[in-house]
DNA sequence: GATAAGATCATCT
DNA sequence: GATGATCTTATCA
């Protein structure tokens, strides 16, 4: 058990992928601590085509994983707290952002945020580029045959794009950000 | 000129 | 009071 998504997974459009990736179980390695999280919500970026995603913006270092295998982590720095993504489709600088988990081992809590899912499981810049479909990895992605209802919306916190239909998350699910 | 890091202002709890 | 796919400034090439 506890087998890593392969890289097939991610190798797919970000509005097919996250959807996909709900209830899909986030583990998170710290030394021979490990986190285990249930992905409640998602976010998808489209890439150049989108233009609330970063890749839009055409930039080559900063993104520069995007543009990568997908299955990689992508950790982007908000203010002063950090955002995890996953890479999705190689040719395109798509990706899924991680907005809430759903804590399933009881060692951590307050996930229910972007932001504060990081800062929940000590996710920083050493995390960036981290193949995620390895279970050898810091950081990947378990499979899960929970049942659930998906809902689909609006995505928030962005200004550009905002209303497009990229927002996946688990129905009445407490720990779904605002 | 390009990349990296740190911060501010609006919205939500 | 806390959080958030942005923006500006500083440092390196």
């Amino acid at each position: 058990m506890n087998e890593a998504l392969p890289r097939s997974f991610f190798s797919r459009p970000s509005q097919a992928v996250a959807p996909d990736l709900l209830g899909k179980l986030l583990v998170r390695k710290i030394g021979k601590i490990k986190f285990v999280g249930k992905i409640v919500e998602v976010e998808a970026y489209l890439g150049e085509e989108d233009p609330a995603a970063h890749a839009a913006k055409g930039r080559t270092g900063r993104t520069e994983v995007l543009y990568g295998e997908p299955g990689r982590a992508y950790i982007f720095q908000i203010h002063t707290h950090n955002c995890l993504n996953i890479v999705t489709e190689t040719d395109k600088p798509s990706c899924v952002l991680f907005r809430a988990l759903e804590p399933v081992s009881k060692n951590f809590d307050n996930t229910n945020g972007p932001g504060k899912l990081c800062r929940a499981l000590h996710i920083t810049k050493e995390l960036y580029g981290v193949d995620m479909t390895r279970s050898d990895s810091p950081l990947y992605i378990v499979d899960s045959n929970e049942q659930f209802e998906v809902v689909t919306s609006a995505r928030i916190g962005i200004s550009k794009a905002a209303d497009w239909p990229l927002r996946f998350h688990v129905k009445d699910n407490p720990y779904v950000s605002r």
